[in-house]
RNA sequence: GCGAAAGUGGCGGAACUGGUAGACGCGCUGGAUUUAGGUUCCAGUGGGUAACCCCGUGAGGGUUCGAGUCCCUCCUUUCGCACCA
């Protein structure tokens, strides 16, 4: 939409009441909330958002009551500041809100007005910053406390789907309503005294933060005095008394309307019938299957045309019906589309008792995009199913992995007429300074330059796609598989880069390549000997580095869940290993060992050279069903270990103690160097601070 | 606007619990090998400085012996905001 017109037929956009169905996940709002905390495997972020969107919050009903063509009838708003009730000065109702059309047909102002608030945006995004108006409506309600009248307005920002579409104004305590009552001359009453806020602070007309926050009640007559929870406990108590309210939870979460008007959705089984209403297409007619002959129009619903279609019986009286032409939003299908991988086979039902065995998915991959819609409404959707006896399980997904979003270089002319042209990466030869950094672009067909617009999502519109079966062919899935899983953490986005596929291409290079050399120099077959005890200090670093990165590793990929880090890791070792040129009995064991350990480590990211690697090294079992490697805890023991020497803070120097100096040991070490020596020259040493694990010592002089 | 994240060299990123900022890779520079290009190998690569050193993690303040990490204020970017899915 732009400017209030369809993009591509130039259409007026209007809002319109149309009748849809919906599906109650309100009804579900408590538990979906409730089980967020339990869900530990899932990102905090998600688990974040879900939890806000649901939005639960604790307040009160009040109800307003007014007279209307002589009959009583109450005005019902939702609060979470009951306490600020005596300060409320006015109401405001949604457009849509009945007494909105009511007052509307006796005042053409004010229908205008009403109108003209329909044909405005449905989106949060766009009511959060629009410019607030109102109409006085002419209607009263009584405040349910004071007894005061108070006017009925028309407000633009109050949403008609939450709550029941009214609020109550108070102006003196918050920012909406101040800015509103100002803009329309509206009173404004302060009946809170922020805690550590100098009454005098109370301005008619410039808003403070502070006038939000909680306090305790004046110029409330009995609740003067009262803290935030004694007023709002007071308040509902009296209001209950009345009949006029009580303490309520609300919730910002919707229903879920699925009606769609289009047809290349699932269609909704129902039949409408002139008599009985909608009754469910019958269990032995589904499924209800879409024409596939139709060709949209740009004008609506094909469905809508086609009476072949729409035209049926009632299943309950046999007369003339019409069958729903509305389809369902896609969200649908994808809230339970898992499940039937466990029973693909099986034409009679949704699900059957294979997708207990299956559920919950172990891992599930999604987009951040997603984390709140899609994955919600798979919550909700599997809740149901329960509630049906259909499945057991009731989280669809054990495990969230939410992965980002692959990123390629935008190229692009603009030419005068606001055309844009885009050229794929591939095409254009990219211009260095002498650092290496991008200072231009040109294409190669023509040498003209072109504009870099950045990295954005591959996308075929901006020509910046990159086809993996090419460089699969070209480097190998392997190679491929190490670039992806090295570049960045697996939430993060991915920058594609030629470049980073080729360095890791040669990265596996070097690894078959030093496997070969090894296996070259002596046969495997004699296997790896090693006399611990005969280890030159060489031999030993060597091992206590191989054994060390094995550990680092496997807390990476299990606990941490970290791959980059973790291939980062096994190419130090590769490159220490490559300057280890001991061509000894002992040294070739244990630069045998080392290989074996990174053809493990590897295994996971690059599985098809380290399968065949590992066959190279004289295995004759299968690396897939070798087991895990564990260190072994002698190679990993240090004799002596370097520490850090700070002086105020500032590094100064390293020395080296035996492992298991105690910190007197390590600090007068420290202070026993010459270089920190220099540095304390002549200044009263403060204090000399070693913490816990020995690798640092900070002198305050 | 609201909710959720992120910001570190030329680039992607690392620094896990407040303790050596820049691991690892890409790119770049110089050299070796090569008829040449490519490949491969070696060395260098945050900024300033002749050096000692100084400065540096979006900006500004704070806490601490010590801050990329914690606190406050602000800026920018990304995702979501219910009919794109």
């Amino acid at each position: 939409m732009i400017d209030g017109r369809g993009w591509r037929t130039g259409a007026l956009v209007e809002k319109r009441e149309i009748p849809m169905y919906y599906l109650r996940i309100t009804q579900y709002a408590q538990d979906l909330l409730d089980e967020l905390e339990h869900m530990t495997e899932w990102p905090e972020r998600v688990r974040t958002m879900q939890g806000n969107w649901i939005g639960r919050s604790e307040g009160v009903r009040i109800g307003f009551p007014y007279e209307l063509d002589g009959q009583r009838h109450v005005l019902s708003v939702f609060t979470t500041r009951a306490d600020t009730l005596m300060g409320a000065t006015f109401c405001a109702v949604a457009a849509e809100h009945p007494l909105a059309t009511h007052a509307a047909r006796t005042n053409p102002a004010l229908a205008e007005f009403v109108e003209e608030c329909k044909r405005g945006s449905a989106q949060e995004a766009e009511i959060a910053v629009m410019e607030k108006r109102g109409m006085a409506t002419g209607l009263f309600v009584t405040h349910p406390l004071s007894g005061k009248k108070i006017p009925v307005w028309v407000g633009n920002y109050v949403l008609m789907t939450y709550g029941e579409g009214a609020v109550m104004g108070v102006p003196g305590h918050d920012e909406r309503d101040f800015n509103f009552a100002v803009k329309y001359g509206l009173p404004i009453e302060f009946v809170i005294a922020p805690a550590g806020m100098d009454a005098a602070a109370f301005s008619m007309t410039q808003w403070r933060e502070e006038f939000a926050a909680y306090g305790v009640c004046i110029n409330s007559g009995k609740y003067d005095g009262l803290d935030y929870q004694g007023a709002v406990d007071a308040i509902a108590a009296d209001l209950q008394k009345q009949g006029l309210g009580e303490k309520q939870v609300q919730w910002r979460l919707r229903d879920w309307g699925i009606s769609r008007q289009r047809y290349w959705g699932c269609p909704i089984p129902l039949i409408l019938c002139p008599k009985c209403g909608d009754v469910p297409v019958p269990d032995e007619d589904l499924p209800v299957v879409l024409p596939e002959n139709l060709v949209p129009d740009g004008s609506g619903n094909p469905l809508n045309k086609t009476p072949s279609f729409y035209e049926c019986k009632c299943p309950k009286c046999g007369g003339d019906a019409r069958r729903e032409t509305d389809t369902m939003d896609t969200f649908v299908d994808s809230s339970w589309y898992f499940l039937r991988f466990a029973c693909t086979d099986n034409g009679r039902a949704m699900v059957d008792e294979r997708a207990n065995y299956w559920m919950a998915v172990d891992q599930y991959i999604g987009g951040i995009e997603h984390a709140i819609l899609h994955l919600l409404y798979s919550r909700f959707w599997m809740r149901v199913m329960r509630d049906m006896d259909l499945i057991k399980v009731k989280e669809p997904f054990a495990r969230l992995l939410t992965q980002g979003m692959v990123l390629n270089n935008i190229y692009s002319r603009h030419s005068g007429e606001g055309r844009v042209e885009y050229f794929h990466p591939d095409d254009v030869d990219v211009q260095l300074d002498a650092n290496g950094a991008q200072v231009g672009a040109k294409l190669r067909s023509d040498g003209q330059p072109v504009q870099w617009e950045g990295m954005r999502t591959m996308s075929k519109s901006k020509n910046n796609g990159v086809d993996p079966t090419d460089l699969v062919a070209r480097h190998g899935a392997d190679a491929i598989r190490v670039f992806m899983m090295f570049k960045a953490p697996p939430e993060d986005t991915l920058e594609w880069s030629d470049d980073g596929v080729e360095g890791s291409a040669r990265f596996l290079r070097r690894l078959w390549r030093m496997v070969w050399e090894h296996v070259e120099r002596g046969p495997p077959a004699k296997g790896p000997r090693q006399d611990l005890v005969a280890l030159s200090p060489a031999q030993r670093e060597m091992r206590r580095l191989a054994h060390a990165t094995l550990v680092k590793v496997t807390d990476d990929y299990g606990r941490r869940r970290v791959f980059n880090t973790a291939i980062a890791a096994v190419m130090e070792l590769m490159n220490a290993l490559q300057k280890f040129d001991d061509t000894s009995e002992q040294g070739c064991a244990v630069r045998h060992e080392a290989i074996e350990l990174i053809v493990q480590l590897l295994a996971p990211i690059a599985p098809h050279i380290c399968h065949e690697l590992w066959r190279q090294l004289g295995h004759t079992d299968s690396l897939i069903d070798h087991p895990w490697p564990q260190p072994d805890p002698q190679a990993l023991i240090q004799e002596r270990v370097e520490v850090v020497v700070q002086v105020n803070g500032k590094l100064r120097a390293k020395v080296e103690v035996g492992a298991s100096a105690s910190k007197d040991e390590i600090s007068a070490a420290a202070l026993a160097d010459a270089t920190i020596q220099k540095w304390i020259e002549g200044k009263p040493v403060r204090k000399v601070i070693v913490p816990p694990g020995g690798k640092l010592v900070n002198v305050v002089v």
